[in-house]
DNA sequence: TTTGTATTGTTCAAAAAATCACATAATTTT
DNA sequence: AAAATTATGTGATTTTTTGAACAATACAAA
């Protein structure tokens, strides 16, 4: 097939396969068929192969898929069989326990630079980064190589920082903070909100409960 | 229209527009459309009218929504119009991080339990809570009242807590390990992974570049 | 009270996504 | 070397989700 439009589910769902192939490797797991990934991940098989055929054709008929060639060929897929450089705005609670989280730079998300307007915070260190003033965000985009922000202040100034990260001409932006934000068109963003997950766990133990009743 | 099978993304649209209508009430608007509701979320109208119209009539033909008694009906659709008890398992960085975060405790979700096996955590005191051996959960699950868990272990770890969550009951689990985890039928799993987000950022700006290309 | 305007709730058509089903092609067995 | 087996890749079909259109209805103005 190759190409066209990708539906957004199956980049979400390519995204569990590299978790589920990666702990599939740690097994010496050398080989799995769609329907053995399937049940790791919870979906249909021909889903699997329909997600895999918008980007070529990775499996050997009849054997199933060579687990890290499957693996090389998702990540060169998605683009992240490289490393790329991130920012961090806001250091609070939140973005000091991601800047100390390890599991961005194994993932091979690099976090370069943290920033904060708190002039308190500022030239405090934290997980080996210096704080620097978010308005300084655009000259040192460009020095630290820069092409990811990763928003964790409080709502309110979700914004202010988009456009801090925005004007710096970073391409795309994880948002953390509570609050939706407007970018220009070829930006993308995207938001973690854990209460919203919450929210649909609290919904469905409501839903089970209620059937139980049935 | 009222119920039937109402698709994930309904809800996960509902919980924008709890997030939204929150921020309205915060700048004092009373009424807004549709449209305008659309507008700040980044979504078609007749989607917000058609999601609304799975859990009842909240509206005001000609007028729009009274905002104050949409988010209330929201949030009774959800189940968040009451608060719920959560245990996190695993007191890492980013367990501590949770621990110390308001935003749960405002939202409704209380963190009445801390759970850890590591045995050089256990009796340390996180945000006022002293972490427990996480084989206690059952035991204590009962007395507190705990009806939802977040699992915040190492993901080689996390299969371990959940079975001990649902030893203890629990209906609903936050996943925030980078792995999946197998529970019975009747537990709802939600699974939070920021790296899943910056894949998705990765591969976008990957797109957009190659379409600037063209 | 009537007319006009605004905006909902809902039907229906279109688009998108998921699933099924099978032809195709490796590998293994006889 | 042929037959049997296995599991992919993909066209066809079904299901789900989205979006457009419009009748229904609340309010405001004349």
């Amino acid at each position: 097939m190759k190409s066209s439009h990708i539906p957004r589910a199956t980049i979400q769902r390519l995204a569990v396969y590299v978790q589920v192939l990666e702990g599939l490797i740690q097994n010496n797991e050398n080989v799995i068929s769609s329907e053995g990934l399937a049940r790791a991940c919870g979906v249909n098989p021909s889903q699997i192969r329909k997600d895999l055929a918008y980007f070529g054709e990775f499996g050997v008929r009849g054997v199933g898929y060579y687990v890290q060639d499957l693996l090389t060929a998702i990540k060169q897929s998605l683009g992240i069989d490289r490393t790329w450089n991130v920012a961090l705005v806001g250091v609070g609670n939140l973005g000091r326990a991601l800047l100390r989280h390890q599991i961005f730079r194994k993932r091979g998300f690099i976090l370069v630079g943290a920033f904060d307007c708190d002039p308190f915070k500022i030239g405090e260190e934290v997980a080996g980064l210096e704080v620097v003033c978010s308005r300084r965000l655009k000259e040192r985009a460009k020095d630290l190589d820069i092409e990811i922000g990763m928003i964790t202040t409080p709502p309110e100034r979700a914004q202010r920082a988009a456009n801090y990260l925005v004007e710096a001409g970073i391409k795309g932006i994880v948002n953390f903070a509570p609050s939706r934000i407007k970018v220009p068109d070829g930006v993308a963003v995207e938001y973690v909100d854990f209460i919203h997950h919450l929210f649909s766990v609290a919904f469905n133990i409501s839903l089970n409960q209620s059937k139980g009743l049935l």
